[in-house]
DNA sequence: AGAGTTCGCTAAACCGGTTTGCTAAACCGG
DNA sequence: CCGGTTTAGCAAACCGGTTTAGCGAACTCT
């Protein structure tokens, strides 16, 4: 089935009509230019030999490809089986659709997430996830190429929407204290390059952050084993659970980084026979659709998903194509709200 | 922020590094070709300025983009809302990414889904749930770019990758049956294009066909009133199950043609203070992820989502870089199995 | 009728790379 | 020392469009 049947080119369509390229591109983009009767000879011509000009040369001459990338660390089967960022790129998309743009998904390329940038054709990059170090985003600068940072270490330097994570774990926190629980287990969500699994900037860093000040001021201390890190899933969640259980820790409750995580923990203590919340209280992070519709719901802090993937194509379509003439010179960092919501998946600790 | 420096071109490098721009290119592309010495210098002065190679520009002398399109007929804020096309697209990221094409993903542009395939710059296009009378499918192979139709109706000359719907459809409803069940619901998928709501050769027409057929065997027929459609989401779910339930119908089942609709149905009976399966059972169709997890877990139609999205990739790789000389000359079409689960969202007719 | 506009269209340059064909120098064996 | 083969690198053509500068004809005005 040989579908590549030879493209007819505007060269082709030009000499059929008998007018020079220039008319046939005039008649495609600015008919206002040709005589009306010529206009509409030249479109029935590029009709008749299925002409339609070549979108790679467009986006050549006219240097924009009127598409922006989203940026991930991780491998794009991976992402794809996170509701958490199927949430966030439902964000993106209502935004960039919009205004017109396409979408186009940049991942690790044979592990290189600097070879997938050099081949994406993009105006702009909304990035989510990166941390710092990851050289990639030098790489992306200097290629000149316009990104927003989402959930990432701040780089002063560039535009970035993130969200109260200190806040929100802090709220989580002192509900769990609240309900009398003093033991708890974390369950970090574990940031693509190993090396920071603990970056005191990053998502992980931040809420871990709240988490401990939270504990701290009722003279708690969170050591280290009783924070376990796994990939933000519920598979990821499970594992992390039962292998905290082996390890003997026997907490009250478990403060899960992501929702996706919360719910494998969940799964993990059913299998264990633990009741929820009688035996172990649970509280995720995120609030994805499914945490309301799990038994029991979730517990959870919710974060503007959408919210964040809509403002971050903004701030990158006003550095693309700013609208007023005054660019902004400074680059702008939006924060956005946490708020805890209590379901039923948390509750007083065993013998309150 | 001025992030848009002038981008080096390979002109640039070539000056600043005294050689031609044949030397730059060899030294990124085939460096064999070079003296070891002189790539290596020109790739020093490349790093200095800064250069890459521009993708666009690459793309169109390459004739090459490397890039697979995603076509669907919906909005993309539609699509990234619905778990089904989450599975789908994570097998297409799979095999895509196995050879290193990236994902593109194509939806109406203002409403067309023309002017937005003529401007995507793609290798190929994994369709999803197209129908015929979509005029785009003549556009796009007029524009000669490679297709795969998955779940559309099927054009005998394109490669297609569907399922049994009518298979699994007439196990779902001879489960019903068997329970007893003879007065039930149907909720359908809307297609986009609402001209074809029902037509016999897409997806909503198949299934339905399987339905009535399981129903007929028993001298049941299903007359049109008993059969609702709305869009493939949780909330046209809820909406279909309520509009039914206000035209006065009281099934003792619902057949739903997707899990989302499925899980809409639940809570909207739940909301009318009915319970399931005691009072009303609920039969989906896809099994995604969420349907082992909601209160019930869902009886639904199981029919491998992420394959559908592989083997579509797989077929169409075929047909842009077919690894072996001999091309086929005929288009395939694959039509996956589909499996009843039962679980406990279905039971007896109450009163049996 | 002549000068100044407007209209309709075109030739040529350009976007930023890759690739083909060729040449001059270095290398080789006899 | 000479003819033949490599090797290293270059100029120019090409990918397929858009855009600028400009030209002749028709139209307007005085």
């Amino acid at each position: 089935m040989d579908q590549r049947t030879i493209r007819p080119r505007i060269a082709d369509v030009a000499r059929e009509a008998g007018v020079s390229k220039t008319a046939v591109s005039f008649a495609f983009n600015s008919p206002a230019r040709l005589a009306p009767e010529t206009a509409r000879r030249i479109r029935v011509v590029a009709d008749q030999l299925g002409y339609t000009p070549h979108p790679v040369a467009r986006m050549l001459s006219q240097r924009e490809t009127l598409t922006i990338g989203v940026l991930t660390p991780q491998a794009l089967s991976v992402i794809f089986s996170n509701p958490f960022f199927w949430a966030f790129s439902e964000g993106v998309a209502i935004a960039a659709e919009a205004s017109g743009y396409a979408l186009y998904f940049i991942s690790p390329l044979h592990g290189s997430l600097a070879r997938a940038m050099s081949r994406a054709t993009v105006d702009g990059v909304v990035a989510i996830g990166l941390s710092n170090d990851h050289p990639e985003v030098e790489q992306i600068r200097r290629a000149g190429v316009p990104i927003v940072l989402v959930d990432s270490t701040a780089l002063p330097e560039h535009d970035s929407v993130d969200v109260d994570d200190i806040g929100g774990a802090r709220a989580a926190a002192r509900h769990l204290i609240t309900l009398g629980h003093r033991d708890v287990l974390i369950i970090g969500v574990e940031p693509p390059a190993p090396s920071t699994a603990m970056d005191p900037g990053g998502v992980t860093g931040r809420r871990l952050g709240g988490y401990r000040e939270a504990f701290a001021a009722v003279g708690v201390e969170l050591p280290d084993e009783r924070v376990v890190v796994g990939p933000a899933s519920v598979e990821g969640g499970i594992a992390a659970l039962n292998g905290a259980w082996e390890h003997g820790l026997r907490p009250t409750a478990v403060l899960a980084m992501s929702d996706a995580m919360a719910i494998g923990a969940m799964r993990a203590l059913r299998d264990l026979r633990l009741t929820i919340p009688g035996d172990v209280s649970v509280v995720g992070f995120d609030d994805i659709d499914l945490a309301l519709h799990v038994d029991p719901p979730l517990t959870t802090v919710r974060q503007p998903i959408r919210r964040k993937g809509e403002e971050a194509v903004e701030l990158l379509l006003a550095i693309i194509a700013p609208r007023n003439a005054s660019a902004r010179a400074v680059p702008e960092h939006r924060r956005l709200a946490t708020e805890l919501i209590v379901r039923a998946s948390s509750g007083p600790v065993r013998g309150r």
